[in-house]
DNA sequence: GGACTAGGTTCCATTATTTGAAACTTTAGT
DNA sequence: ACTAAAGTTTCAAATAATGGAACCTAGTCC
């Protein structure tokens, strides 16, 4: 519903994956008609396409209704590409550790075009939730990760990062133009650390510590959330060096797993 | 001129999902290179699809050593599929349960093409091991799970999935034919649950129940793995009743969760 | 230093694949 | 039985994929 100028259908795959997006988004299992009136294709194409991806393993096709939704086949690639392309293997026993010491909500996430994509959670009370928070998106410019991982992008990433922005005023205190975002990043480039002021949702605050590579590269961030009434923003401020050593402690944990390829500048 | 048997044949969809494949299934970043030595495609051709892939972030391509791995909007489709496709997020409360009461492993799984796909798991030690159980794939023909599942697909399925299975003898106990096979699905059929003695794993056995919908459709099964230095089979036919009893929970929780459509005949 | 080599990238005429309006079939509703 | 809607197939035209070969580029060897 936000910016319309998405990916570029790259040929026939791009609209094939933009299908499988639209399906594997939409709550609930897609009749064909659903697809259709959702996407630009025409009826015969769109219909080509839900075959083949079905034929594929990456849609299922419930014989019974009808109804597209999201096949096994994703969750065996998704596997893979948690295990090996996200920092939540690597950082998981630090995350542990962080959260048996505090006990709040703990995120790590990855930037994924200008959007933050969590690839773990600790909860406060349950043990873990599973896949229930990894995978899940949110914006950027307004959550405690999202602004640690933009503030650290090198100047051309980061200047092609702001624009896809949504800057929704989700509350009062949501930063709401670019300009604005970009003081504030240079805020929290200065202090080495950010934090969430109810920008996101009422009530809820955060502080959030980047992941940054021996190189400086953004690898990620965490962030420790809370709500108001449990804890103020200079309560959580003294977690700062804490978070940053975990950061830290992460960061190494990836380098160190680094394949014995060419390592950084 | 295609008429080189090739597996997945669909267009160039296909072709993209297989090289997705693949890359995803190597165990790390692969270079150019090596997915052309691994690949029937032309130089041009792949090229240009993993292009396409990292363009639309099904892939990422790592500027410092031009190595290809999995893309994180991978992660993002698969939080939807596991979320949406698999029982993994219904069961769960259940399995907690079950694995709070006996303290061994514990497997989530679903079919997936005659392969046992695993959904979920639970540890007897640690507190759980992540997407390191699920997504993960194994052979149906010798597990708990994949025979309690074979056993009360429908004929045709059952007669479409058997030859799909490799035979291949991991221990001396294995089933390796499908009419071996076939006579032991028709005994797990009446008994109503099934058991892996050791015909995967020297060892291992484990006991393993479908879920099954109320109209009798396979939705997946769960099993209890031990040891047998740990347990006896004898020892492990006890818990029948609770994995009967949760197998069922979990059956009416996700019926429960169907939507308003047309549910079952 | 120069020339060799392997990995990576681009060109472009050819060709197969995809396209989509429309016709057709099946399913659901009255 | 009739009608409307959803789903499926057809086929000529248009498009996008193809892949052999040329072309870079960076590293290596003599």
């Amino acid at each position: 519903m936000n910016d319309m100028g998405t990916r570029s259908g790259d040929g026939t795959v791009g609209k094939a994956l933009d299908v499988l997006d639209q399906v594997a988004g939409h709550g609930r299992p897609m009749r064909f008609a659903e697809v259709l009136a959702a996407s630009p294709l025409p009826k015969a194409t769109l219909y080509r396409l839900l075959q083949t991806l079905v034929n594929q393993g990456m849609l299922r096709l419930d014989a019974e209704t009808g109804a597209y939704s999201p096949g096994l086949r994703l969750v065996r690639l998704a596997h893979m590409a948690w295990a090996r392309s996200s920092l939540a293997p690597i950082a998981r026993p630090f995350l542990d550790e962080l959260s048996k010491d505090v006990c709040e909500t703990i995120h790590l996430a990855q930037l994924d075009r200008g959007q933050v994509l969590y690839v773990d959670k600790r909860n406060a009370r349950q043990p873990i939730e599973m896949f229930s928070g990894a995978g899940k998106v949110g914006p950027g410019y307004c959550t405690g990760v999202g602004k640690a991982m933009l503030a650290h992008l090198p100047d051309d990433e980061r200047a092609a990062a702001l624009p896809l922005q949504a800057f929704h005023a989700h509350t009062g205190h949501t930063i709401t133009s670019a300009e604005a975002l970009e003081a504030e990043l240079a805020e929290i480039r200065a202090a080495g650390i950010a934090f969430d002021r109810e920008e996101h949702e009422p009530g809820i605050i955060c502080i959030a510590a980047p992941i940054l590579s021996p190189g400086g590269r953004v690898m990620g961030a965490l962030s420790i959330t809370t709500s108001t009434d449990r804890r103020s923003l200079e309560d959580l401020a003294t977690l700062k060096p804490r978070m940053i050593a975990t950061a830290a402690r992460i960061a190494e944990a990836a380098s160190a797993w680094q394949f014995p390829d060419r390592t950084e500048t």
